[in-house]
DNA sequence: GTATTTATCGTCACCTTGACAATAATTCGA
DNA sequence: TCGAATTATTGTCAAGGTGACGATAAATAC
């Protein structure tokens, strides 16, 4: 057999973005169609190459913003792993290295007929349905949702998924759809309000909506990174999501 | 995924791992002394090149193989994650997959002299001596561990330190060792033999050693994969560290 | 207005934890 | 050989968190 040249072994590598999202109380994920082989017609993650001199962040936000069209990204961005090289693509070996975006609904620009069209689709329809993902996507997607998960147990990134001040109920909408639960709003809204550095109440409330006007809170100060998004892990002890 | 580029961008991909263990009620990491430049004379995780056709962790095994000179490599082995490409290497863009080894306590073979010397090391001297790791192979190793303390809390992974039959105090050296806190004997032992499917008596006892025998506990079957590695999480509620 | 909806506050039994007493079963040392 | 020391294991108890659910508040819907 041939032997495998002792050169440095390079290899091309790209970044695929898992970007999940709350719509009308569904989890969702943000997929486009491929146009091209392999997988052609085919629902894929958002994703590209790795340009030189890019760190891996950088490239998953900017792929993501290519691909929906929308200029600053919103929400909360983590690598979630590596995946590859070996036989993930059938054109050769590609590194593949994904992250996650846990952001508040955002409208995906319709792109033009020659790129690809980026929209979001329901977790469920996803995995349950007949839409098979392209390459090892369904697997990656998999793993973001057992991230995504457990997350909302011990970290206040659950936030993320809302807007800058939200209320305790549009918080628990998150919870329920992201663990496929229901929760007593009773019980979250005392977890959530009790837990310390966790939720700061603005002062504000809600109107219009049907029933009594809810608070609105935005994330505590010690919740926040310098950016604004939720990062440092808070939850002690962690708001138990309900075990089968 | 997008159209291919005019030029793939290509990267050396490496791996590298953040190997841990406790010798002596003490968080141990291996470490190798680098023999060339960049960097050196400096200690630096062990890794290496991915070779064409391996998956990440086949050649993070090896390349761990390699460098410590064992056959078969106990304990649990499992992706951190990815670093770079920018910045990192003085000699241009790597990425390089970090991934970390929850291992009892194994002998490095003291390779010989033109090999790079691996060896285990406290990680408190390694953290506040005045050593100074290679590369960011400092971020990296405290992303092991803060991966590692939290994946004591709520999974079974803490049992990987340990040979295949344990004791309940060996059991609880781990954790104290890798949470640097002293527990209570006696609340431990309530919650690591009365957590379903974590421990498993196996009915035999120690021998020799000071004190009263103690019991000898294995993993339950439950928290094991098929290759007997300690996988799924079923603490729940978690084994609370404490917090400052 | 009255019904409905949603938010928020309380209550209570149960479980887990942290602190610590007590007992068991061995080795160590004189 | 016999206590002393050491380590393992079983209990006890108060404090705090959780799950289940009643009750009340404050808006919209008809």
């Amino acid at each position: 057999m041939t032997e495998t040249p002792p050169a440095p072994a390079c290899f091309p590598v790209t970044v695929d973005v898992v970007a999940l999202t709350v719509r009308d109380g569904q989890l969702n994920v943000l997929l486009i169609t491929r146009l091209i082989d392999p997988f052609r017609g085919r629902l894929a993650l958002p994703g590209g190459f790795v340009l030189a001199g890019e760190e891996l962040l950088e490239a998953a936000g900017r792929e993501l913003a290519e691909e929906t069209g929308v200029g600053h990204l919103p929400g909360h961005l983590e690598q979630l792993g590596s995946y590859g090289p070996k036989g993930r693509d059938p054109r050769g070996d590609v590194l593949t290295v994904a992250h996650l975006l846990l952001a508040p609904d955002f409208p995906v620009l319709s792109a033009g007929s020659d790129a690809e069209h980026a929209a979001w689709y329901p977790v469920g329809q996803v995995l349950g349905g007949e839409l098979q993902l392209a390459f090892d996507h369904g697997r990656i997607l998999g793993d973001a949702l057992e991230r995504a998960k457990s997350k909302l147990e011990y970290s206040p990134l659950g936030a993320a998924f809302c807007g800058e001040e939200f209320t305790v109920a549009q918080l628990r909408a998150v919870y329920e759809a992201v663990w496929g639960t229901r929760l007593d709003p009773r019980n979250f809204h005392r977890k959530a309000t009790g837990t310390p550095d966790f939720l700061e109440d603005t002062g504000r409330m809600t109107t219009g909506d049907a029933g009594r006007p809810a608070a609105l809170f935005r994330l505590a100060p010690a919740a926040r990174t310098a950016a604004g998004q939720p990062a440092r892990a808070v939850l002690n002890p962690p708001l138990m999501r309900p075990r089968d």
